[in-house]
RNA sequence: GGAGGGGUUCCCGAGCGGUCAAAGGGGGCAGACUGUAAAUCUGUUGGCUCAGCCUUCGAAGGUUCGAAUCCUUCCCCCUCCA
């Protein structure tokens, strides 16, 4: 069992805000297991590691023995949390839903325990819902309060559109609080001005209104924008061991630390040593982020996987070998030979003979080890060739 | 409902009859240097059967030898007034 002292400190490792601390303080001296909800989006079911934050998170609490609620909002999915870029999405059809949280399970219980998870849809109860009910819903809150969220109050501000229905996005996940009876909510800190809609709501209804907790929102690759798929810079917990390796490598090495804060299990103490030792020691960066890709990878490839990649990154970019596990591709020719650009695109290693053209341009491109300096190379069918487009893309290509 | 402003290539943003596949910046990609880091420098950034051709400037028509640029209609956004 856990101390109460020793509960608040787990909560609040790495989070940001915790609204209001005396009000969990209160429920956990009650003993009861906590309702813990947190939102996904029906959409995207590619996990990244920025999700994983907020995942983490939701697996301390139920290491503390309380009750998680993983909600998707397969009914809030038809407004799309409003960014300003987001236009209404499609409804996606009952199956694709159950598909995706299906796919939500098999990546999410590579951290949480599924015996103390509870998956719910928000259409459950909103589907049910009157009109009529609706608009009483919509009735508990004010424009003028709706424009104390940032975005809407700086896109008000400057002139962007803001439509209707973006505003009912707050007060529908809001009223999910309701309607599961949450305790605590999760989120990013993105996420705060829905979730303190959730704590107005739940009084509005006569709940006791949910203890607040965000968490950082995890910058991409770039480290600047926040990790997303729709921004290209992030890495997916299904991404190949190697991928996955190279990418956590290709980090700043600010980044690195904030990865090490947020992502890794490893106890603080030594990851501050090893910063120290990095600034005062001379202890070379590069090593220390072997240490995070390996955990990295060996959280959702296994430990053997983290090993290899490791091994496998040596090898290829400090002893300049081939990976082992390259990409095979067939394309066809034309009548016994292709030009280069034509391979290159056909072969998925650029997305048009143009970009190929350009990429020979500038010496980006080698075929089996040699630089390719003309445009003009053609390939002769029954060959099979090393081709590389920079230092990331590399596959094997059969000429037919 | 009325008046005005605006929709340009991934983003921002110039262009306002030919020299425009469209300035400049951001981002991306690539090369050099490295630690697949950062910073820096350089190149590049619609497509193709690639010294030529084709498709792009909200949409559809029209004027013209020629349109992102002019005209018409339509769609969308913003501001102010009601």
């Amino acid at each position: 069992m856990h101390s109460l002292d020793e509960s608040l400190e787990l909560i609040k490792r790495g989070a940001v805000d915790l609204l209001l601390e005396e009000e969990l303080v209160d429920r956990l001296k009650t003993g009861r297991p906590l309702r813990v909800k947190a939102g996904f989006d029906p959409t995207a079911p590619d996990l990244h590691l920025g999700h994983t934050v907020l995942i983490n998170k939701l697996r301390q609490f139920q290491e503390l023995g309380h009750h998680v609620m993983f909600l998707i909002g397969d009914f809030t999915g038809m407004i799309g949390d409003p960014t300003g870029k987001n236009i209404t999405r499609k409804p996606l059809t009952r199956d694709e839903i159950l598909a995706n949280a299906q796919t939500y399970r098999e990546q999410v219980f590579k951290i949480l325990d599924p015996e103390r998870t509870e998956v719910l849809f928000n259409s459950t109860w909103f589907d049910k819902m009157a009109p009529a009910d609706f608009i009483h819903l919509a009735a508990k809150h004010t424009v003028a309060r709706m424009l104390e969220r940032d975005d809407f109050g700086k896109r008000y501000a400057s002139g962007q559109p803001i439509a209707i229905h973006e505003f009912l996005y707050p007060l529908v996940q809001g009223y999910d609080s309701v309607a599961i009876q949450a305790d605590v909510e999760l989120g990013g800190t993105d996420q705060k001005f829905n979730l303190l809609v959730g704590r107005e709501l739940q009084k509005h209804y006569g709940q006791p209104p949910q203890i607040v907790l965000t968490m950082p929102i995890l910058e991409g690759l770039d480290g600047v924008q926040k990790m997303s798929k729709s921004l290209g810079n992030y890495i997916g917990i299904h991404d190949e061991p190697n991928d996955m390796f190279g990418k956590l490598m290709s980090i700043s090495d600010e980044l690195m630390w904030r990865y090490f804060e947020l992502l890794s299990f490893r106890p603080t103490r030594e990851i501050a040593e090893w910063r120290q030792q990095v600034s005062k020691e001379g202890l070379n960066p590069r090593d220390v982020k072997f240490k995070l890709a390996e955990e990295l990878v060996a959280r959702f490839h296994g430990v053997e996987a983290g090993q290899r990649a490791l091994a496998a990154f040596v090898e290829r970019f400090q002893k300049g070998a081939l990976p082992e596990d390259m990409l095979e591709v067939q394309v066809r020719s034309r009548e016994g030979r292709l030009p280069i650009a034509n391979l290159l695109k056909d072969a998925g290693l650029t997305d048009s003979t143009s970009e190929a053209l350009r990429l020979i341009q500038q010496g980006a491109v080698r075929i089996d080890g040699e630089r390719v300096g003309s445009r003009d190379l053609e390939l002769i069918a029954g060959n099979r060739h090393v081709c590389q487009v920079g230092k990331r893309r590399i596959a094997r290509v059969w000429v037919l």
